[in-house]
DNA sequence: TAATTTTTTAGAATTATTCTAATTTTTTCA
DNA sequence: TGAAAAAATTAGAATAATTCTAAAAAATTA
């Protein structure tokens, strides 16, 4: 655990954000002023192999990071783009059943619009 | 639809895979050789608003694309790369439930190791 | 401490995708 | 039908995220 894995995986866990790579370069520099992309990058492989935090894929153009590896939903507004967690009760079982196999991880993803981005719309037609 | 879409469609629905956007811009040159790789995204692009076809991101570096709209399970072999589909019942229910909330989409996915993958992993320590 | 291994760094290279501007095709409707 | 307008296509440049590379630095081992 070099000095800047430590403060690669503080940035991560500093809040409760899905930060992009880029990101979590920036706000690594903050505290270590030398520090390389590729190291972020690097570090991002290596705490992911080592089970530290999980990758999600696909929600905009860059990979974001998740501060727990342990699988679950994510929510994400398609106003704003905020991502919140969530979780399904027994969806383990439910998932090796439907698929007739015992798997290794799952990533789902919800697509919806926010309350706060819901009333903004509806302020929005309104006003029209 | 233009003849270029068309072929874009066809290639889509010609087979179960999920394609890239690159696989597609190649056999959809087999059968228009001048088509361009930005007809490929702009279509791509044009048949997912029209709700034809579903793109699938994040199983590799580039996104994928599915035959149909409507959302459902991917499970993905983590040592052959093959995607295949799946259903859950009452899905959608449990889903929006759980974020408390409609829900405009969402994707699934699940990574696993295949029957045959298994085998052939089986095979390969037992030869060690 | 000396030797070896691992990590980091800066920047080049790669890859997927988007953008641009010119051209072609399609559509509209007089 | 045919001129005008709108939409789609093309080739290639531009961009953005990520990976690669080779040298330097740091950490580990003996």
């Amino acid at each position: 655990m070099t000095k800047q894995r430590a403060v690669i995986l503080e940035v991560i866990r500093s809040d409760m954000c899905h930060h992009t790579a880029d990101e979590i370069f920036t706000l690594a520099k903050e505290r270590l002023p030398g520090i390389s992309r590729a190291t972020v990058y690097n570090n991002l492989k290596a705490l992911e192999s080592a089970q530290l935090i999980r990758r999600i894929t696909g929600d905009s153009l860059s990979d974001r990071y998740d501060n727990s590896y342990v699988p679950h939903g994510h929510m994400i507004c398609e106003e704003c783009g905020q991502v919140k967690d969530f979780n399904l009760s027994n969806f383990d079982k439910q998932l090796s059943d439907a698929i007739g196999s015992e798997f290794n991880s799952y990533e789902l993803k919800v697509r919806y619009v926010c309350d706060v981005c819901k009333q903004n719309e509806c302020a929005k037609t309104a006003g029209e």
